[in-house]
RNA sequence: GCAGGGGUGGCUGAGGUGGUCAAAGGCGCCGGGCUUAAGAUCCGGUCCCGUAUGGGUUCGUGGGUUCGUAUCCCACCCCCUGCACCA
């Protein structure tokens, strides 16, 4: 396609460039194939692979073309850059279609990551699509079953009969992390528990160290935080309380051991296996079976929800209080949970709210123990519970009143431990992770089940175990119904046995994935240990926020699972991580129902309350109907705009609102840009001091592009390449600058920026420009130091600037003086003495003098003695003082300098003069022979006083 | 309730180790130039006042520290995100 040709369609913009045929020459050219190079550093950047639905949406486009510009500008910089891609390809989405619409979900999976592919292909990510891989491959997901018998045999992996959450609308169970607010996280469906026989991870062997490796790894604070809350650690005792005559003990768990003495009764979980065991027979055992089957059947939100009524029963039995023998009543409470801790509490109405109302509600008494402020009112009544660290008081036994905080809770655990009745302990918030599904489309849990020989794993020479075909969908785990799958010869004793079903969560397959890339075609192994170690861990990591608890904790814990199966020897697989904000689009608004609507009501009245709608801006949705389609958006502006537009509208971390005029905007400055090479390549022949400062300022551009790039602020980085250079050669033609020798220095470096952010263009100037090759394949050429000549040419021409500036902002106001368009001009600069103060006074203050002092030492010099001592001083304090702050560094530097403000000035005055629409300037040291003006008490160091006549 | 992150000009958004901040850039808007014209590019303007480079009022609200604060301290209000009777 010509870059000048106008589309058929003229409703629709054109792409200037050829995407497609750049992208076919990448492929051919195989630059982006990922190789170890001996001299080189590695650098390896991800994207959180795609689940394969059929369609690339604009959060896609947005994670993609971030993790690409900053594979891109790694690879300009000389790295060797492994940047993979591949589908988390398993999952219930397909097997649903697969019920609904019929077909076999490999089927489903295969068409849509077709599809993917193609949309993903055309926006000209510089992927190693040789690396690719496909969770449902069983190349890929022997590895899966092979870990997991390894696991199996540290017991690291294991089975056992528990309640675990049940979703009734997937028919299947689901991992705690996967239950949000009492509702399925994919569903959204109700969750009930239900105890079942199931295969645990235990991911708790590894919470001390998930919990210790956020301290050493970039992740955003708040995705810390959510995995700190996630993990839970909470330090405390475990308690063993006697229960009186009979041979039982309650274990309590508590992070409050200094309340001990204020225990006045002990309350189980109505799951709690003692409760039942203690009521049965007796008068009490009603009372709790009603309790139990009101709470049991109750979906755990609901009953979160429904533990602010507090309800219990007693038991009739009692407690022993571990160091003072005293018998405490036994309850059973619904607010007691029986999975965490161990599911039993004792309560101190006193220091806690829960077991404060739960004593008011049965009227239970409440023991203070703790005083607030140190000696005090130990009698003083509760009106509620003080749950803050206080002073113990009421101790029944020596030595503990009076200790505070931790001093009392450690006294207390001692005393325990001396009885052997109670010791420090650490409970966790996290559970084993539950990994068994009763879903087909997952990775066969490698197991079998033999009468004689019990549970008994697949030998690694017989994996993979593959998916059955032969299977029916609809009716319970579609694994059941394959009889060549269930049958299976015992690998132990060869009598008949039979397969395991349950397959597992697809977290398994997304946990390790990025290891496989590092050597994605290796047959032998899983990947070689020395090639993962050469790429790990990964530098940047792109993804959703959604991931932070479950994918970045599991993920986290497989790395350090497969090291200590001597894999590898990495710790954490990421070091950097950027979550990318979300895309939102415009979505009608009813400001007094506060509600968003669907696009289906813009420009009608709101359908609830008749006022008029406005606009704001939402999360694109199918519900809300403001989705825009990447694939459309490329057909229009091409996949270079799409990318500009997406990382210029927003930081990559910062929601970005979509916007019809923005892209079109963007799409203007890719056009605009299309012409560069033809603009610079045909200036004239004549060298001019102006070049000097061009040549500066690309020095200046491409050094701030590295540090912007350097910190992954893209956002910046393209501003540079795509809007400020133009801007610099504006500027530099204005002033006259036309050599087409430097215009092809400013090219070669600048196409590179350009590439990073919008590549098929750049690849179009690599050509013009007459480079060979690619310039995605080729290597950023630094450009050699500043010198000393070019950084004056960009100090004078900022002096330039800013008085071309201040004589634009005061020349309306000096012409209504004027009576009429001003003449001429004359610029007054400061007179030597001010320069002189002002240097001293830097100098003063850097080192270290106070401001303040500064007076006195002025005082002192030479530019103050004489008749105008006391005018020179009021200057100091009235218009230098603060003027002296303002300068940066820059600024500062040439004061120092031996710049000639009369000369640069000079210099530049044709130009001013032009510029300001004058006959004429002229320039003078103020309070010099020259200054006719008189007007020099205006003026600063850079900054002289100009006078309109 | 707890934790993390925020509140900046018409919108968006940078800065935030106190002085380079009336506050970048983008969008929008206004004016000029160019053009047969439109679009695009280019130039200028865009808090208020002002017979000259200055003054006033601004960075959620109210106080405070300082020669000086969008930037530091205290209190409060509001928004987002997550967790939540976790013992």
């Amino acid at each position: 396609m010509s870059r000048t040709t106008v589309g058929v369609k003229m409703a629709k913009e054109y792409s200037p460039v050829d995407e497609v045929a750049w992208q076919r020459k990448w492929n051919e050219a195989q630059i982006f194939e990922c190789g170890i190079r001996e001299d080189r550093p590695k650098f390896y950047c991800l994207e959180m692979y795609p689940y394969p639905s059929g369609k690339m949406h604009m959060g896609h486009v947005r994670n993609y073309s971030i993790g690409d510009a900053v594979a891109r500008y790694k690879r300009m910089m000389g790295f060797d850059v492994l940047y993979p891609i591949g589908f988390d390809s398993f999952g219930m989405p397909a097997e649903n279609a697969a019920m609904d619409e019929g077909g076999h979900p490999y089927d489903i999976t295969e068409r849509n990551m077709a599809s993917i592919t193609q949309q993903i292909k055309r926006m000209g990510f510089s992927y190693d699509w040789k690396r690719q891989l496909k969770s449902h491959d069983p190349r890929y997901y022997k590895w899966n079953q092979y870990y997991f018998t390894k696991f199996y045999e540290q017991g690291l992996a294991y089975q056992e009969y528990a309640p675990v959450n049940w979703c009734e609308q997937c028919e299947t169970v689901l991992a705690n992390e996967q239950v949000k607010a009492g509702r399925c996280w994919r569903c959204n469906g109700p969750v009930v528990q239900k105890e079942m026989e199931q295969w645990f991870l235990n991911i708790n062997k590894y919470a001390q160290e998930l919990l210790d490796g956020l301290d050493t790894i970039a992740f955003p604070e708040n995705v810390k935080s959510l995995q700190r809350d996630w993990l839970g650690r909470s330090e405390g005792a475990e308690i063993t309380f006697e229960v009186e005559g009979k041979d039982l003990n309650i274990e309590v768990f508590t992070t409050r051991p200094d309340t001990l003495f204020g225990v006045t009764f002990v309350t189980l979980a109505p799951e709690h296996p003692m409760a039942e065991q203690l009521v049965k027979g007796t008068e009490y055992e009603s009372a709790w079976q009603d309790l139990y089957d009101e709470v049991s059947v109750m979906a755990e939100f609901d009953r979160i929800r429904d533990m602010k009524k507090k309800k219990g029963v007693p038991s009739g039995c009692f407690a022993l209080h571990p160091l003072t023998g005293e018998r405490i009543p036994i309850w059973i409470g619904n607010f007691v949970i029986a999975s965490y801790g161990t599911g039993a509490v004792m309560a101190v109405p006193g220091h806690d709210e829960r077991d404060f109302d739960f004593a008011k509600a049965f009227d239970i008494p409440i023991r203070r123990v703790l005083v607030m402020d140190e000696g005090g009112d130990a009698d003083a009544p509760l009106d509620s519970a003080e749950t803050d660290h206080g002073w113990m008081v009421n101790s029944p036994l020596e030595g503990f009143d009076g200790l505070y905080g931790e001093e009392a809770m450690k006294a207390v655990t001692n005393a325990l431990e001396i009885e052997g009745s109670g010791k420090e302990t650490i409970n966790w918030k996290i559970r084993p992770w539950l990994i068994s599904r009763q879903r087909y489309w997952g990775t066969p849990i490698p197991m079998i089940h033999c009468e004689d020989c019990g549970v008994v794993a697949v030998p690694e020479q017989d994996l993979p175990v593959e998916l059955p075909t032969d299977v029916a969908f609809g009716q319970g785990n579609p694994l059941e119904t394959s009889e060549a799958f269930l049958n299976v010869d015992c690998p132990d004793c060869g009598k008949a046995a039979r397969r395991e079903t349950d397959t597992m969560d697809t977290f398994v397959d997304s946990s390790w994935y990025f290891m496989r890339f590092t050597d994605a075609l290796n047959d032998e192994k899983c990947f070689d240990a020395d090639v993962a170690n050469h790429f790990m861990n990964v530098d940047f990591y792109c993804g959703g926020i959604e991931h932070a608890q479950m994918h970045l904790i599991y993920a986290r814990f497989y790395t350090k699972a497969l090291r200590d199966l001597g894999l590898h020897s990495i710790d954490e697989p990421f070091n950097e991580l950027l979550c990318q904000g979300m895309v939102n689009s415009p979505a009608p608004w009813c400001d007094s129902c506060q509600l968003t609507l669907s696009v289906a009501h813009a420009g009608s009245p709101c359908p609830h309350c008749g006022s008029e709608l406005s606009e704001r801006s939402a999360k694109m949705s199918k519900s809300l109907g403001n989705t825009v389609s990447p694939g459309l958006m490329i057909e229009q502006y091409g996949a270079d705009t799409v990318r500009l537009f997406i990382l210029f509208a927003a930081n990559p971390t910062a929601g970005m609102d979509w916007s019809d005029l923005g892209i079109a905007s963007n799409h203007r400055v890719m056009i605009q840009m299309a012409s560069m090479p033809d603009k610079l390549l045909g200036w004239g022949q004549s060298p001019s001091p102006m070049d000097t400062w061009m040549l500066a300022r690309l020095k200046q551009r491409c050094a701030e592009f590295q540090q912007a790039m350097d910190v992954f602020d893209l956002r910046r980085a393209v501003e540079i390449s795509h809007y400020d250079l133009i801007k610099d050669i504006n500027w530099y033609t204005r002033r006259g600058g036309d050599n087409a020798e430097l215009g092809v220095q400013i090219l070669k470096s600048w196409t590179h920026l350009v590439s990073v952010s919008t590549p098929h263009l750049a690849e179009e100037w690599w050509q013009q420009i007459g480079m060979d090759g690619l310039v995605s394949g080729s290597e950023f050429e630094h450009l050699p130091e500043m010198t000393n000549e070019e950084q004056s040419a960009l100090d004078n021409d900022t002096v330039l600037r800013s008085v071309l500036d201040s004589a634009r902002r005061i020349k309306d106001v000096a012409e209504r003086h004027l009576d009429g368009p001003a003449q001429s001009a004359t610029i007054v600069v400061s007179p030597q003495w001010k320069r002189t103060m002002a240097v001293e006074a830097l100098d003063f203050i850097e080192q270290g003098g106070s401001v303040k002092n500064f007076v006195g030492h002025l005082s002192q010099m030479d530019i103050a003695q004489g008749e105008r001592k006391g005018e020179i001083i009021g200057y100091w304090g009235k218009k230098m003082l603060p003027q002296v702050f303002k300068w940066d560094d820059a600024s500062r530097a040439l004061l120092r300098s031996s710049l000639d403000e009369v000369t640069a000035l000079t210099n530049g005055s044709d130009f001013i003069a032009q510029e300001l629409g004058l006959q004429s300037i002229q320039v003078v040291l103020g309070e010099s022979a020259d200054d006719q003006t008189g007007r020099a008490g205006g003026s600063m160091p850079l900054a002289p006083a100009i006078v309109y006549a």
